[in-house]
DNA sequence: TTGAAAGCGGTACCAG
DNA sequence: CTGGTACCGCTTTCAA
């Protein structure tokens, strides 16, 4: 049983030094050409296969980058991990994935995984971007990463997202101007999305801006299915509600189907805005009103940039992007019925 | 700049050889207590990374698994991915992910680059698991692999998937006993998903099983997010049609669009079933008539059957995993206005 | 233009 | 119980 073949093997079939055949895989054009195709007739005839693993060991860096994401899922974090497989196929890149399913505590435990592999960099999608222990070990490291949707206060460390707190006040606004004077937020948990925070915030702060006082507030675990029971209150509970903001479009669908759960139509009945823009094909989304930023796209910009941060290229720094608002075709006008109960 | 500390650094500073440093930490039972404490502190004060690429290196396998699907832009696909992560994580295994985005002839190329990295199996979603030069490559090298989604036709070879034509069978008989007669398949094209047209023959059966002549059939590329254009015929052209069923979830979804565009109802003026059940929350499948195998579950079976090939517990052989049609809620009555142009 | 040889960071066998 | 040491497969001087 013959293991696989090695340098070794073609440098013997060749009768040429392993020395050569490295120069025939890495620099071909340093060697002549007809050395070249004897060395390739060798690794053809033995059915040659370079094991990665070697070179890394040898070389400084792996041509590995590494990806954390909560929960492939969330159409939302799959369709940017696309982006991110696509670029680094472009670029030649191998990429090791990972994910937290939203608890903070195995964030560290993935990190460190994907340290021992010695990635040149890292894409991290993180609960908490700040006061971040992950953050600290690799700025201590000084291992080159950009966070995905994470805000983070400090402005010397690289991330990509839209403004969470202003798309949420965007979609806040956009219902109030259509009339809704009482609204909440169906938020995922704090603890584990620091975007969750800031969405509420900005929603809040449109609420204020408008003179409402008060911003109702249900956080739900990611995942939840089912939001019937945590939304009865809000649905036909004493404090009634006419619009939702939901702070994901995960939670938007999931919402959508509570109402429908307790005979209210949506919308009419209720109106449910969901931030995100899940743009699966531009089409999941149930285009009440959602904060978009094309997801696949910002995958492939983190990873480019983390590229030019690993080349040493370009510096760390927060990048921005613009959101802009769906339609929102149908997200009002607001005509609840006067009771629901169930 | 120091590099990064290695074994003997770790030796040298507790004063012992890398040889003990090494069953410290693979083995550290066979390691009296103190030693260990003293290996371990050295440790923790260096900042000690294990680099696996050495360890990969010297073992005779990696405890790496390649996974290649076609997009992470289908949840179908994204949730499937996200159950072998977890899996993976449970087993502590690393996870090299890679697309092919559809495409044939880019699956041998990110094989390959799997297999250079010395994966010790992998889980794959082909285009075309029958005559696959990919698949003769794995059986000929002899790696474990198992297809997730495909239906082979070689009995030998692992696959998990439900049964691809007889869902769409079940799908469109359906319709049928709703009163359809004049059913037309959206499909994914051939080429890029034996899937599509496994589905597409089920389709047939059951058209002839209900003596209905004609199958209509338009294949469109996967990601088509536009339908408005292939649907045109089906639509509002000569040969009208009531219902749709569609090879995949996005595809429904799509068409869903589509018809909304031409100004039909759905359901109500046309039927949409779409093959698939997008369990992403178990909510984004516009719930008409789908065929649904939770996805996420999938993958983790695929990675633990994987686990019992690598392991030589099991052998090859293909799970067909039983669908359920989701309750179809709203597939019927069909009454399509008499004329609707556009 | 080519080859010999010294590692890269581990593992594990064999002695002591 | 511990240490010396020979690799694993590849890259890269340095010489020839």
């Amino acid at each position: 049983m013959p293991s696989k073949p090695t340098m070794r093997d073609v440098a013997r079939k060749s009768g040429l030094s392993i020395a050569t055949v490295s120069r025939v895989i890495n620099s071909p054009d340093d060697v002549p050409a007809p050395t070249v195709e004897i060395v390739n007739a060798a690794m053809r005839h033995l059915n040659y296969r370079p094991n990665i693993n070697g070179r890394r060991l040898k070389m400084r860096h792996t041509r590995t980058v590494g990806v954390l994401v909560p929960t492939l899922a969330n159409p939302v974090f799959a369709t940017s991990v696309q982006g991110i497989e696509q670029e680094a196929h472009a670029e030649g890149l191998t990429v090791l994935l990972t994910s937290s399913n939203y608890d903070p505590d195995r964030e560290m435990g993935a990190v460190s995984a994907l340290l021992n592999n010695r990635v040149d960099g890292l894409i991290l999608t993180l609960a908490n971007a700040d006061s971040n222990p992950v953050v600290d070990l690799l700025l201590a490291e000084k291992i080159p990463f950009v966070l995905l949707f994470n805000q983070p206060y400090r402005a010397d460390i690289a991330a990509i997202s839209v403004d969470n707190a202003q798309s949420a006040y965007d979609i806040a606004d956009v219902m109030i101007k259509r009339g809704h004077r009482s609204l909440a937020m169906v938020a995922g948990r704090f603890e584990s999305s620091d975007r969750s925070r800031q969405r509420y915030d900005g929603f809040c702060r449109a609420l204020v801006d408008a003179g409402i006082e008060t911003p109702h507030l249900v956080q739900v675990g990611f995942g939840e299915t089912d939001l019937i029971e945590p939304l009865r209150d809000l649905l036909c509970g004493p404090a009634v509600v006419t619009g939702l903001v939901c702070s994901t479009d995960m939670l938007a669908i999931a919402a959508i189907n509570a109402c429908r759960a307790y005979g209210l139509s949506v919308p009419g009945d209720v109106s449910v805005g969901g931030i995100d823009g899940i743009s699966v094909g531009g089409l999941i989304t149930p285009k009440l009103c959602s904060a978009v930023q094309p997801t696949q796209e910002m995958g492939r910009q983190a990873l480019a940039f983390l590229r030019g941060l690993i080349t040493g290229q370009s510096n760390p720094e927060s990048l921005l992007l613009p959101h802009h608002l769906s339609d929102g075709e149908s997200i009002g006008p607001f005509r609840r019925r006067s009771s629901t109960r169930i």
